[in-house]
DNA sequence: GCAAAAGTGTTGGGTATACACCCATGG
DNA sequence: CCATGGGTGTATACCCAACACTTTTGC
């Protein structure tokens, strides 16, 4: 008996930022796992899995994500769904794939292992599947975003200063920007707000320290609703009612 | 038995333009199904149906466009995967959902019977399942594109007036341009260029027609393949491997 | 000629970029 | 007092909205 329909999981792209603060610039790095099963036993993927019954899609990611390398994001989107016919040998499956970002501090603590490790996003080794075009993919829809959101303040923690933020849009985006103009552009968003204190401890003139504001999304996904933390949900519900059916005369719904 | 995974279904939001030419402004429509079972039966709902095992997603969705009212759209794009637990009564139905642009004169000889329907976008009736929500985000995502790129193409057909293509956008943005400034920000993109021929028996000066430039997509969709229009593909594949799995400890990914 | 739409020119205001300059701190 | 990055000022170029104006057709 063939499946009615392909096979449905999850998958994710988890950015994080390493080497900020150093002298070189920090650059995106990204969380693999090894894989312990054919097909592509061995070769370094995305995490993923299967989904609940009782849980979202959004929900799955996050739990996902958690699972592999024990951070939660700070920005948690989908991206895409991946369903050509033939992306997985033998199998049909269809991927959700999310991307999520977290930041540094925490990704410096995030689970390593045997089977889980770091890699810099734009040196990745062959990867199983199509797993490559899902980063490039990812790596595309993050740098566009960064331009006209404010994702960035994603990679950060509560408290930083505007030095910070611009090496995070520097490290993402590629290339040096002004500090002076990265200043204006920055508090005409009204995006976040100065605090009174500063950074001291550096050996220069001490920065103002800056928050979030909070009355701003890091980015506007339109009416849909925004992504819930990875919180078990409770609502359940079970089986059946399968859509066998009729040819082109009469036309179909699906929910 | 419970499903090891959600069902996958794949629906699409269909826009096409009405009223053209016209004295009152023209407004998008879109077809509906209603629905012959239940849940919901009686409603109506966006057209949708299973996935083949194939076919991609997107060759699901061009399937599905056929189908219901005979059309090929000039522009099909995937929208999003919807997939919360309670989208449907009695089921974890986990939808992808494309968008599709159609042109208003061959919208104008689709197909429309008993079952299939247009609507004005902005009038619909209680939708089916999350369909309200879906079509809001449809118009949303329409309404922004339609900002940064040249999708307004696909609402016409091979040649056109400017004043054709200023009223795209006006019906989808729901303002009014100014006619010398759209001219201007139209050609410094390079999208269309202008050929010889006019169109006359309008009781003015006889208006020049442009055509598309062929270079330039309609979109930029980043690294994603460009979607295919609705032809049958041939490849296909069978059955089986399905992963059950222990818990946290061992990470695990999938296609 | 007149109405109406096609198409061009001009101008003022906002925004981005480049870069000069001052400020505050550690050494 | 000097090196270094924090932070401000400003001149220039560019883009965009508004709108005056010319052109070309049908009646």
């Amino acid at each position: 008996m063939i499946p009615p329909s392909p096979q449905l999981a999850v998958s994710t792209v988890i950015f994080a930022l390493r080497g900020t603060g150093t002298d070189s610039p920090a650059t995106l790095w990204l969380p693999l796992v090894r894989r312990i099963r054919e097909p592509f036993k061995g070769r370094w993927a995305l995490p993923g899995g299967p989904i609940r019954a009782s849980e979202s899609l959004a929900d799955a990611a996050g739990r996902n994500l958690l699972e592999t390398t024990a951070l939660t994001p700070n920005y948690l989107e989908q991206l895409y769904a991946f369903g050509t016919v033939d992306r997985s040998p033998g199998a049909r499956v269809v991927s959700i794939v999310y991307w999520a970002l977290v930041q540094a501090e925490e990704a410096e603590r995030a689970a390593e292992g045997e089977n889980v490790r770091w890699f810099p996003a734009d040196e990745l080794p062959g990867l199983a599947f199509d797993h490559n075009a899902i980063v490039d993919y990812a790596l595309w829809r993050l740098r566009n975003k960064m331009e006209y959101s404010r994702i960035a303040n994603a990679f950060l923690g509560e408290r930083f200063t505007l030095a910070q933020l611009r090496e995070v849009y520097e490290a993402v985006l590629l290339r040096s920007l002004d500090p002076a103009n990265f200043r204006r552009q920055i508090d005409a968003t009204k995006a976040i707000v100065p605090t009174e204190e500063r950074q001291s401890g550096g050996r220069h003139r001490p920065p103002r320290l800056y928050r979030y504001n909070e009355s701003f999304d890091l980015a506007d996904n339109g009416p849909l609703p925004p992504s819930s933390s990875p919180s078990p949900t409770s609502s359940s519900s079970s089986s059946s009612s399968s859509s066998s059916s009729s040819a082109s005369p009469s036309p179909r719904s699906t929910p």
